[in-house]
DNA sequence: GCCGTCATGTAACACGTTACATGATTTG
DNA sequence: CAAATCATGTAACGTGTTACATGACGGC
């Protein structure tokens, strides 16, 4: 139950509409943790009725302006001390390599080199990015912020030497490599 | 909707029943891609009905064997050629990183070493795994397993060194710091 | 005969996605 | 006045987790 916290800590730095918030979880939060419009507004509305929140102003168009109350930034801090944080984020692009075996060689270099070329692009966006700010660390959303970002630059340098480390250890041809003939890759025993 | 294609590519490997295929999940593929007994059972039913796979074999105990039939192959491999993986991992701990403004910055600290000792401990547990293996790169499995695992220690070996460059971005105490006390941190515009 | 492991299944609930539905305000 | 953007809400569906429920087989 992620979001819901998400939400509390976005609402830390200042009240904020669900229209708002939307737009953060699209600008900076959607690499780490995505959500949809209907998520947003749906929590939101839950953590009022919870009173970890409470509608502060309400605008023009419906616009409704959120705060975080006392109890909720106890819950914050409760979750951020006192649980855990799963371990492995499950990651669907390392699944696929697990089962490359359904693949030919060729097409399993194929889809290694692509994920590094993926890689590479994420990269640079996040470079982009980063240089387009000029990071405060007296400011906690950009002290934080520059961390996962810093975080994401090495990931996908990583992800690019390994792809290229990975795609060596593929064997040359062998014999009799088809995956849609069924089992007849694998004679041995 | 992935357990459905992880399920079709282990069965590529050969026949199994949904117990095996549980232990398969726990023992190898638990840190890329959990998967709990009640959703392998449902899934393997359904894909059954679907023509995905077959009941080769009933044993004692009510042991059901499953193998994979040809539009289960077919599938597999549209999947896996055709369909794009999803680009970023969902990273609770990366979200609670983003979110440290919640806590004081002595706080923030203890999380990122314990986020590097974490990941310090994970990368000896794959280390010792990879370690007990013969890693044979003529078999499917053993080889894009084994670039899982490689992958798993660049991570964790690429976290520690974030962990311990991210604690240092922290400035030392300045004034005012006390998140309980709602807003008064941010004084400033 | 008891315990551990093998073995499967279902029900309730939480979370996440997609699609539908509506309408006000601002800008050109 | 048309289009873009602001702004919220609900319904249906799919996926994932936890808990419950049952029972056979093998070894001691």
């Amino acid at each position: 139950m992620s979001l819901r916290h998400a939400l509390l800590g976005l609402l830390r730095e200042g009240p904020a509409s669900g229209y708002d918030l939307l737009q953060t979880f699209k600008r900076s939060l959607h690499q780490t943790w995505p959500a949809t419009q209907s998520q947003v507004y749906t929590e939101l509305t839950k953590l009022a009725d919870a009173g970890l929140l409470t509608v502060t102003a309400q605008g023009a168009r419906g616009r409704k302006e959120y705060a975080l109350t006392d109890a909720g930034l106890q819950e914050l801090r409760r979750w951020m001390l006192e649980t855990e944080p799963d371990r492995y984020p499950r990651s669907e692009a390392l699944l696929r390599v697990f089962l490359l075996g359904a693949l030919t060689r060729d097409e399993a270099r194929d889809y290694l080199a692509w994920l590094g070329r993926r890689a590479a692009e994420d990269l640079e966006v996040l470079e982009a990015f980063e240089a387009s700010i000029d990071w405060d660390p007296e400011d906690d959303l950009q002290l934080y912020g520059h961390m996962v970002v810093d975080f994401g630059k090495r990931l996908w340098i990583m992800s690019q030497e390994w792809a290229a480390a990975a795609i060596e250890t593929i064997p040359a041809k062998t014999a009799g490599e088809d995956p849609t003939a069924g089992d007849e890759g694998k004679r041995d025993g």
